[in-house]
RNA sequence: UGGGGAGUCGCCAAGUCGGUUAAGGCACCGGAUUUUGAUUCCGGCAUUCGAGGGUUCGAAUCCUUCCUCCCCAGCCA
């Protein structure tokens, strides 16, 4: 096996609460052996990290036991959902990596079942029409600690309810005059089953289904029933659904009691969504990100968008890996964004070439090496990768080197360029550094040093120079400069907008107040020739700084412009 | 003060129909290799499971009291 082969490219599935039920039903058969799960998303947004989370779980539990999971568009709410919302879902689920085959659904091709259903539910005596307004209902819903009452329209017949849920739906009332309601309890503790709303009228065009409908179904009603119809076994959402299981079991029953539905139905189980350290992922504070400014746009790399995401270079491998490696529980949890950010370092660290940029120039002359020359130098592309082969580096006189690679008075512990020191250009020759030269004001404008003609690296003089420090380094003559965009992260606290110790009384902070100022730096860096020729969306490690992305938006042919992914980790501490 | 959940190492998280030393990962700390201060490798890392009481030969697992945190009063999802 390759040393390099990391401990946990083909990871062993750890065992979870949902991977125990799913095996468990397995084992009793109350299947079959199926698993059908889905990911439902409303189109009213963009898929953001925590969705990640959510798909990863969803597909990849079909995935591992031989089932499907569905794409199914929760698009109940007409008001808020847009086609262009459903495409760009479509197109992150498909860059993570799932396929979900033939089970494309949208919750509006159920609306005519979903009509029937309700009607059927009117004539069993478990659902009628309320003419309250809202605000009437909510008085009449009671509080936490005390019950609710009887709405005076609750005992209406059968024939009235039909009559009316009919004429609803026939436009003849406007929105929010009548409203058809399970029949519960309005007592009960638990608030969702004090008759909660099913069906409002909605006098409003749906971006699938048009004008059909001016009656819509709640997603309460409307979500156990997609289920049921599509034959899901495992349900999975997140917990603050919990306290609707009990309405969810109770439609799906009284369903299954009038033949609608065949045993056993849909099991609804629920997950502790995802929360991450120096990001925001609630939909109104992103949309606010964007509207106002503080961001380029939905795909903006520092976004925690899944669009977002792919720009800055991030890879559905290492978003699965950060799925498995997050796990699934029901307790709260905060997960720091440097596991995320580790995900993907490794990943890339596999899967990206290594190219040579300099993004803090500094000039380094080679005082003993003769002007106007030049040779070739092989580096290899993938360390861990032989086979992926060399390219060739020129190598002159004059080249670029990082500012922070050469220290005038070193510090303790510094093993790069100082006076006297000697040091490997990485692929070249071992160096020694002479002095360096000053402006004016005392900036330091050149390095001097003079390199060991018999120390090329893969001659066999190489290993005659013990050094410590190794740099890397771009040829004045033969690199080019382009555009780098240095991201990082976009809030400077890990929980954007907290009260932090020592705030005064009543202070109110915003999310926007931890904006960090410095989450992208725009750069003009000496990037080595063969970059030239990236395509976007090609990543690379930068040797010793970090992974880029050739950007999918801003790159040109023979003219890309690389996003930072993700720093390398630097263990020596400046 | 109603109902529903959750509390196991710095961060996640197994284990929860009681049974020898409380999985694993990440982080961290060594040490080895290394032409990336990266990677890789090896080693270390909870006498303790929110707290107290109880049952038991034996409890993170059972009983009990308490504490803390999250969710629910949209004609949103």
């Amino acid at each position: 096996m390759n040393p390099n082969t990391p401990k946990d490219a083909a990871p062993a599935a750890a065992s979870n609460f949902i991977r125990n039920i799913v095996e468990e039903d397995m084992r009793s058969g109350k299947w079959n052996g199926r698993v059908e799960t889905r990911f439902p998303p409303e189109p009213n947004g963009y898929l953001h990290y925590g969705h990640a989370k959510s798909i990863c779980l969803n597909f990849g539990l079909a995935e591992q036991y031989g089932g499907v999971c569905h794409l199914r568009f929760d698009d109940t709410n007409p008001e808020k959902e847009e086609q262009e919302y459903v495409d760009s879902i479509v197109e992150a689920v498909q860059w993570l990596g799932y396929d979900w085959g033939q089970h494309l659904y949208f919750a509006s091709d159920y609306f005519e079942r979903m009509y029937e259903y309700a009607e059927y539910l009117i004539r069993a005596g478990k659902a009628y029409v309320d003419s309250l307004s809202a605000e009437e209902m909510r008085a009449y819903r009671g509080t936490l600690t005390e019950a609710g009452k009887d709405s005076p329209f609750r005992t209406r017949s059968v024939d009235e309810n039909l009559d009316l849920f009919r004429r609803m739906r026939d436009g003849e009332f406007p929105d929010g005059t009548h409203i058809l309601r399970a029949r519960i309890d309005m007592a009960s503790p638990n608030i969702n089953l004090r008759d909660p709303a099913i069906y409002r009228i909605r006098k409003v065009a749906h971006h699938r289904a048009g004008d059909k409908w001016c009656v819509y179904p709640m997603y309460t009603f409307a979500h156990p029933i997609e289920d049921a119809i599509e034959n899901i076994t495992h349900s999975i959402c997140t917990l603050e659904f919990e306290d609707q299981r009990p309405f969810y079991d109770w439609l799906l029953d009284a369903l299954a009691e009038g033949g609608h539905f065949a045993r056993p139905l849909p099991q609804q189980i629920e997950f502790a969504r995802l929360n991450l350290t120096y990001v925001v992922l609630s939909k109104r504070k992103l949309i606010q990100l964007v509207d106002e400014g503080h961001v380029a746009g939905w795909d903006d790399p520092r976004l925690p968008t899944l669009i977002g995401a792919r720009r800055r270079g991030y890879t559905p491998e290492g978003f699965r890996r950060f799925a498995e490696r997050i796990g699934v529980s029901k307790a709260d949890s905060w997960i720091d964004i440097s596991v995320l950010e580790e995900c993907m370092r490794e990943h890339l660290n596999e899967a990206a070439e290594r190219r040579v940029a300099v993004l803090d120039p500094l000039k380094l002359i080679i005082t003993n090496y003769p002007e106007g020359e030049s040779e070739l130098c092989q580096a290899p592309n993938h360390p861990l990768k032989p086979e992926l082969g060399k390219r060739d580096m020129p190598f002159t006189r004059e080249l670029w080197i990082e500012r922070e690679d050469f220290m005038e008075a070193p510090v303790k512990g510094y093993h790069r360029l100082y006076p006297g020191n000697m040091a490997r250009l990485r692929y070249g020759f071992v160096i020694q550094c002479t002095g360096c030269e000053k402006d004016a004001d005392g900036n330091i404008t050149a390095v001097l040093a003079e390199y060991m003609p018999d120390s090329r690296s893969g001659t066999p003089g190489a290993d005659n120079y013990k050094v410590k420090g190794n740099l890397h380094w771009v040829s004045a003559a033969h690199g080019y400069q382009a555009e780098v965009r240095l991201y990082d992260r976009l809030f400077a606290h890990p929980n954007p907008g907290a009260r932090r110790e020592g705030d005064a009384e009543g202070l109110e902070r915003s999310f926007l107040d931890d904006i960090n100022p410095d989450s992208m730096r725009v750069i003009q860096a000496w990037l080595e020739p063969a970059l030239k020729h990236a395509r976007a969306e090609e990543r690379f490690q930068f040797e010793r700084h970090g992974y880029f992305v050739a950007d999918r938006r801003d790159s040109r042919d023979g003219a890309p412009v690389f996003n930072r992914t993700v720093t390398l980790k630097d263990t020596w501490k400046k």
